[in-house]
DNA sequence: CATGAATGAGAGTTCATTCAT
DNA sequence: CATGAATGAACTCTCATTCAT
């Protein structure tokens, strides 16, 4: 997706046109702020300072201007995530990783993770490409949090489609509780806390405890932090 | 809801009209296959089988209309929620009622929970009355959660306002994956158990754990199913 | 029109019914202060204080519901013009009477005055009737300037149908005037005056003027012929 | 307006669209002939040969293509009337002047005239522009005659207010005359008769008689009738 | 590539009119 | 007589999409 470099424009230009990311993310702007069908390709076109026919040139229409909105942002998220799901780690490591995969998301492009969230997951009547992205993502976990049941680190009593639906459930819920306002997204701290409380929470529900009478985010602060980021396993 | 009986106003004082109800289930049926911006008023009167301008003549407009729905489903959900919140019982009670409280109202209305979830809790730019009404069910939690914490309930260093909002993130999600088709809402037993799990896994990451050793969906399953409140039925 | 001595009961049920006039009454408001157009059906039964369904008792429908209005407001009018213009008297005791009717119905009931005026005498596209009352008052004034023509008491060049038009488009503008709030109606004195301006000004321009061998404006008729700035042939 | 070229921006500089300029006619035909009310959008379209969705790409809505069509009208006849009101000349020169003006502007155009008189001027309710514009060129008649008062050349009891309102009455009824059929606008002699009846007609009223100090309806009828204005030629 | 005028189907809304009670 | 729920045609306005320049 990001390899786009036989350019069309002959002398030399780069992989994808200016003009053309400019408007996607005009479009992000502006799907975030008035929503997909509150705004007007009109408006696009005004917030990437184009005219509204260049949309045209770009996008064959509104609904590919959203799916190309929807691709870019989400194979970006969706590659790293499988890199922390497939890749090494304890399940616990995994879960925190994807977390924070999530959480630098926000905060790096705040807007287009609200597009995400708001506009494409739950379209109703979605194209199949958005649906079955989702599905993918927690297909990806389902599988990630079957090898750990498979491992003795999820307890086997633990729905693992479930349980990943569940982990991105509380992300979500999380990005919710941002775009509401609930949480300051400016503040890392806090950000900090609120992801680890995610992560945590998700945890304590699904893992296997034989061996680990700790508080998930004691006191200890120094323990916990230890813990998050890369996993130890007594 | 189900006592649809033939007079205007026989039993129950005068009411509602019963066209106005007819209209109004039919836009939750049609707001849930369509959303909100994919149908017509034309279709809503259709499947009411109505004419048209008699949307009209109970509802301002299409706006109103959602706005009605919304209302009409939020407010007997919220009621419920706050009779266990603020009633009595552990915490770990209350939670698992409020997921049964959710879960019924699933097996009761799953079109009216899909409307309330996919097309009003997250429509962009909604009126002030839903981000509110969202908000209020959060701020219940929260109030539910600090006096629990004040008890010893719950961990002290749990944020009891991202917690509520985590709390409803687990309901939504489990939701999203009922409506998204992942489980199968006829099967009681598959519901019952997806219920415990996210109602667990939540009380896992937040309960104080002197007092309960014991796993929410431990092989001893009497007790805990003992303790969802409001459907059981023993 | 003044005579409503009538109960509406059956047992003695004068001419009208009760409502029909209160109707017509809410309707007369309604239109001067809305105009035609501008209200609905509702508006007059609101104003009335009836169902609106009752409308349709009482009228066929929204245009014979103006045209009542028209008639009922016009025929007295019209009979009191008629009265004056042939009955006994010179013409220029004639044409103050004409004003003075006129003023009088404008004391009498402003609003319906107002209706005739602005909703109906220039509705486009105006039914057979409007026209045709319309005109018929300015043939019936036309006769009356006729006989004074033969009679000597008009001069012989002027036209007398103009001469007609340009009687009511005096009154009219005087209205116009009215209810423009150029004039306070309230104001008895005020209004005689504009009265006697409106038909002394009329006068002036046509009657004959047997003794009056000097120019109305200059001694040097040719000059100020002259002086007509654009369509003067010498 | 007479010269169509066929290049966009030729020869007169950026100008007004030609589309929107052909809309505008349009609009003024079809007002004209049907009534603002009795129009709809579609008429004009089809009247204009364009599509239906362009009237909007060039005005914002229905009301505002009337206000334009008021303003492209009332702005031209407004400068003139000034032009006359406010140059050089006697009162009588004037008010010829401004007689000929309208019956000018009637003459080029007598569909924009009706719609200013009968869509405009006295539609109930309407925005201020109109309300403003009318009484805009009352007062400026009524400067005009305050102005000839002071030189003498009123009668000091003359109200100039109402004499410039009357003045206007005079000229509009002449329209209403030639709208309505009773003079037909075709016969140059015809229509210069009617604008000196009117002109005259008013000054008559009006003018100061430095002979003639009696009363205009005085008792004695033949002094005053012997003004008469329209048509002596000594 | 770029522009924005032009198109027209579609949707929301109004409201005169009917009719069962 | 009286009511107001019910009907649906008509109309305004929007906006995605096309296309000539």
């Amino acid at each position: 997706m990001s390899q786009e470099q036989g350019s069309k424009a002959a002398e030399g230009g780069p992989r994808e046109s200016e003009r053309r990311r400019t408007i996607l993310r005009a479009a992000v702007d502006v799907f975030a702020s008035k929503g997909y069908h509150g705004c007007r390709i009109a408006d696009v076109a005004r917030e990437a300072g184009v005219a509204y026919g260049l949309v045209y040139h770009y996008f064959k229409n509104k609904d590919e201007l959203l799916e190309t909105v929807f691709e870019t942002g989400w194979s970006g998220f969706f590659a790293r995530v499988r890199a922390v799901a497939q890749g090494e780690g304890t399940l616990e490591q995994k879960v925190h990783g994807i977390t924070t995969v999530a959480f630098e998301a926000y905060r790096v492009d705040p807007r287009a993770v609200k597009v995400l969230i708001v506009e494409i997951a739950r379209s109703p009547g979605g194209r199949v490409n958005r649906q079955t992205a989702f599905m993918d993502a927690i297909q990806l976990c389902e599988e990630m949090l079957s090898r750990a049941q498979a491992a003795g680190e999820l307890r086997p009593e633990v729905d693992p489609k479930l349980a990943a639906a569940l982990l991105f459930g509380n992300i979500e819920m999380g990005f919710t509780a941002l775009v509401f306002g609930m949480v300051d997204p400016r503040d890392p701290e806090k950000m900090e806390r609120a992801r680890r409380q995610i992560a945590g929470s998700f945890l304590y529900g699904v893992l296997a405890r034989d061996a680990d009478p700790e508080a998930p985010w004691s006191k200890d602060q120094e323990k916990s932090a230890a813990r998050s980021k890369v996993a130890r396993r007594s």
